[in-house]
DNA sequence: GTGGTCTAGACCACA
DNA sequence: GTGGTCTAGACCACA
């Protein structure tokens, strides 16, 4: 388990919670069922505040992604097929994807490295996707 | 020209400006050293305050994007030829990239259907990617 | 005899004991003057805090729907007639039913198909009702 | 404009905003696209911290039910029909009914005289339903 | 031990 | 003016 903050990212700090989480489930490095750390130990581990972490996990918890056990802890849901893919959110994928597509121009990236990078994240993340 | 602004999503709308912006230039909707609307008159085409598109017009000439020659008006900058890729930038894209996986993966949407999106954003906006 | 407790749910796992506890003996699964299972037998047989039980049962004994004879055990309590209606009581009722209208339409449940659900509900409980 | 929170609830008063507000827009008090006030405001009129009011909001903008607007305020969405109705929610709702019907029998209340509070009830909020 | 709620108050971006 | 983020810290219910 790593996090890797940013305070002055744009991107908020419990949202930067957010985004690692899911990605080291993704990885495996959660597992499961797996309990994650509770809110006191993650938010002293990361030195920030506990309110910062509980923002997170509350967002992990709607999102469907972890589950909370009243008085228990934290854990990683069991991940459901998904059944119908949701649209509207593709589409909003779509949209970042158009204006990173955009940037990377800018910076002189080319259609073709820009796959070859989407290809090499994949590959990053994938690990352990069928897991 | 057609600015489709949202003042109900997340992203100010200053920025959507700039991001729309950079893709009718990479579309060819805007020309090298084309004139660009006034300040005043986009922000009463738009019907937003001054102030919004004046924040627009300045991180579009930040970047080099747009120039503005006094008393003349807002033209859109000659693009220079990538020399040194920056690859801090490139990395942030790469982050970028990788949230964005993450989420489209939580919705069903599985790493061929993704690379799939991106040919088709490429495809969209590729119309002068080459000029 | 038979409980259905969710760890995951809002509601503390005590208080789905005294739910389920009420619905059975509603429905006549518990008899009047029956004995239920000690303490420490439900807590072995659902796997869960003894104290969680105890919790249960003290509220379920405060609510006068079980008696514990020193020595003996515990006890389905004698229903006695409701004399005077606790219309305090009655105006909470009344305000988790509003809350509850108020969501189900939002999820589009009209007027009709909720009173058509209350009638449903009325009848799988409604076993022992006018016992 | 009317708001009834009770502080020693075992809701959560950000919970009790949600609701009623939900209540009062559901009743017309509050029309679509209307501006509900603003976070400053209703705090200092409740007498409660900002934060509070804060996290009602946003867990009604989660829901879909308002909307806000960067600087600007935050309004009431339009109310989209809806498609279809989520089963497991209605679930939810059912077993909240069914507690609250057995609670109800305990208090003296019968059948009959339940389905006429319901229909009490979804008199009172009825009003502007059809708006 | 666990997480949830709430207050008080600072600081920031946006329009 | 608007809402969003974050910290610090108190208090509470649950298991």
């Amino acid at each position: 388990m790593q996090f890797n903050l940013d305070p002055r990212s744009q991107i908020p700090i419990w949202e930067q919670i957010v985004n690692q989480m899911k990605e080291m489930i993704m990885k495996g490095i959660f597992l499961e069922n797996e309990k994650i750390p509770s809110v006191r130990e993650l938010s002293s581990l990361l030195i920030i505040n506990p309110n910062t972490v509980s923002k997170a996990y509350q967002e992990l918890e709607r999102q469907g992604i972890i589950e909370t056990i009243r008085g228990r802890g934290t854990f990683v849901a069991e991940r459901a097929p998904v059944e119908n893919i949701d649209k509207q959110q593709v589409e909003k994928i779509r949209e970042a994807l158009k204006r990173l597509i955009v940037e990377a121009s800018y910076l002189g990236v080319e259609a073709q490295q820009f796959i070859e990078l989407v290809e090499e994240v994949l590959k990053e993340i994938g690990g352990n996707a069928d897991a």
